[in-house]
RNA sequence: GGUUCCGUAGCUCAGCUGGAUAGAGCAACGCCCUUCUAAGGCGUGGGUCAAGCGUUCGAAUCGCUUCGGAAUCACCA
């Protein structure tokens, strides 16, 4: 049971001593006791002045009293206005570190065999084009979720959606065919994505050209993209592909095998993963059955021209396209067909979609029509929708080139974590040169991921690739600086033969230590919320409040040099705890933390 | 027009199951490296929490209205 537990039940007891009435659980405030403040809960007592009859201050007093009295855990009150701050007593909470410090994954839920199962999706990029800043945000928030949803004791299943097929494909296809000479990731010596993104962009300018000159020669536009030549060519492929074409099938694998290439570097150098890959073009026929099943049920309708609809006006929405009047799935048909293979495939408790906040509608429409189906799980699906990256100039458009590259700019990361640590006085010379540049490349993308994974998710977020990335303040390498700290004063303590079993309490604990051990102690608490809220930003944030915290308590105190023994070895298991949950908090959001910067 | 989301310091963002004087970082200006890592610490200035009304002992937080901004409502994915 935690402390929080133990004085809201003291407090009843309290009340129902004092004033004869007893009161629910839930009806009592208990919260942190702000930082200006002496003590470490604070109760608000206003809600009890009608049982009390009495003034604010008078009744805070009485129930101070009676708590110091009869629950030894409070050592003291004080009374401000209506909230009564109550002081834990110092034993409890060096016992606490030292259980935190015996606890080997403070705040984090085991997982068993029994755990329940997500399966959580993320990343989905489309294979004609190199990743962008887009999904990064995306990729680092599937990631940092699926750790946090097994940090609660879930078992998780991360998979990923390749959308490898369509019209898109096919226009980068045939614009390689048309002007590439043959050229591959080999020879020109490009990413195997970037090879294909080029492709693709070439393909719009041609388009582009054709449409112009045939509205120069005076067609309108809606005529000039009807009849545009180009584009019949990409769709007649698309036909040859459905159809199972060898010669365009065997382009068509050939060009995504090296697009995946390309994406596994760029996931490596990420450092994101999946458990399970599925391909579009392997799911896109499945939800098709499904649909017609639903129309034999009345659950759809078709029109005059052949296509299937779900009219769903009765639950506030418009109507849904499910099949074209050529027979042929939309994207809701294939998400419902890949949700059917995926269910199939694993015993899936709950299925969470990490999918831009622009697609809100479709994962409304989505979990309507599979609760309609009859799938079970439909309702309870959950899309984790966050928002868009933008930048200074606006919106970023990948077939007008305004894209921040998700490689180019890892590499930027890691140029200017390069530089940033030559001008600090060469801090890393001490390494091998191999060891320098992993923690430069630690540090790099520690500033990149924190930076995305700080803001709330659901809110778009402005991205300066000028400014918006620093290395100090409120930033991933200022907590792994901190971490580094920490484990430099272990290593020291260590050498110096600190010894830290059985640690003895010091006499007095100070308000830094103490409101140190608070913010451990916070942890689980913070890990369950992020869980229930889906909210990485909520760990990134107590890490920066940690780190802060810690940063001031380094420069406060001394630690080493500490005469006293029992003290010193105290402040020795502190930073070690504070060590230990910065880099559980940090790889929850995973970002690495470097022992030594 | 319908639906959903957002609006907090010059900038980027926290805070939102209602609670004390609304917080960080950046930028600006001071101070602190013979002291366990200065990617640090301390300080100063900077706010009608978009506006209004309501609920409440108490509202940045909840409700309604208005104003701004975004997304979406495709036989694209």
């Amino acid at each position: 049971m935690n402390i929080e537990n133990i004085l809201v039940e003291s407090v009843v007891a309290a009340i129902e001593a004092l004033y004869g009435q007893s009161v629910a659980t839930d009806k009592i405030q208990l919260q942190k006791t702000r930082k200006e403040f002496d003590g470490d809960f604070t109760l608000v007592v206003f809600p009890f002045l009608a049982l009390s009859r009495k003034k604010p201050e008078d009744t805070a007093a009485e129930i101070g009293e009676y708590l110091t009295k009869n629950q030894q855990l409070v050592a003291s009150y004080n009374v401000i206005k209506g909230f009564l701050n109550l002081a834990i007593d110092g034993g409890y909470w060096t016992e606490l570190l030292q259980t935190i410090d015996a606890t080997e994954k403070w705040g984090v839920t085991p997982v068993t065999e029994q755990s329940p199962l997500v399966m959580v999706e993320y990343s989905s990029p489309n294979t004609n084009k190199p990743l962008h800043l887009g999904h990064i945000r995306n990729n680092l928030l599937g990631y940092a979720l699926s750790n946090i949803i097994e940090a609660n004791g879930n078992r998780v299943v991360k998979t990923n959606i390749v959308n490898d097929r369509g019209i898109h494909i096919c226009k980068s296809m045939l614009a390689w065919q048309k002007w590439g000479n043959g050229e591959t990731p080999a020879s020109s010596g490009k990413k195997g994505d970037h090879l294909i993104g080029d492709y693709y962009v070439a393909f719009d300018k041609h388009y582009k050209a054709e449409i112009n000159e045939a509205i120069a020669n005076g067609a309108t536009k809606e005529e000039a993209e009807a009849s545009s030549p180009l584009m019949a060519e990409a769709r007649e492929m698309l036909v040859k592909w459905e159809q199972g074409d060898a010669e365009v099938r065997n382009l068509w694998s050939t060009m995504n095998g090296w697009v995946y290439e390309g994406f596994d570097e760029t996931y490596r150098t990420l450092g994101v993963g999946f458990d399970k890959i599925y391909y579009e073009s392997d799911t896109y026929l499945v939800g098709k059955e499904t649909v017609l099943e639903g129309l034999e049920k009345g659950i759809f309708y078709r029109r005059e021209d052949g296509s299937v609809w779900a009219d769903l006006t009765k639950d506030g929405l418009d109507e849904k396209l499910l099949l074209r009047s050529d027979g042929t799935s939309v994207y809701m048909t294939q998400d419902i067909g890949t949700a059917q293979l995926r269910f199939r495939d694993y015993p899936i408790d709950k299925m969470v979609y990490v999918v831009g906040n622009e697609q809100n509608y479709h994962f409304q429409v989505l979990s309507l029509l599979l609760d309609k189906l009859g799938f079970s799980w439909g309702k309870g699906l959950v899309h984790f929708s966050y928002g868009m990256v933008e930048l200074p100039e606006g919106k970023m458009k990948s077939r007008e080139g305004t894209v921040v590259d998700a490689d180019d700019l890892m590499q930027e990361m890691f140029d200017t974590a390069r530089e940033t640590s030559a001008e600090l006085g060469g801090k890393l010379n001490d390494l091998s040169p191999e060891e320098a540049e992993q923690t430069i490349r630690t540090i790099g993308l520690g500033a990149l991921k924190y930076f995305m994974l700080k803001v709330d998710a659901r809110k778009n977020m402005l991205f300066n690739p000028r400014e918006s990335i620093d290395f100090n303040g409120n930033t991933g390498p200022f907590i792994q600086y901190t971490y580094a700290r920490t484990r430099s004063i272990e290593r020291k303590a260590d050498e110096a033969g600190v010894v830290l079993e059985n640690v003895a309490a010091p006499s007095a604990i100070s308000d830094k230590e103490r409101s140190l051990i608070r913010l451990l102690y916070d942890f689980p608490a913070v890990v369950r919320q992020a869980g229930t809220d889906y909210s990485p930003s909520g760990i990134a944030n107590y890490a920066y409040e940690l780190a802060k915290e810690y940063n001031q308590f380094y420069h406060d105190f001394s630690i080493l040099r500490e005469e006293n023994a029992k003290l010193k070895a105290f402040r020795v298991l502190l930073t070690r705890n504070v060590g230990k949950v910065i880099k559980t908090a940090m790889n929850l959001l995973g970002i690495n933390v470097p022992e030594r910067m």
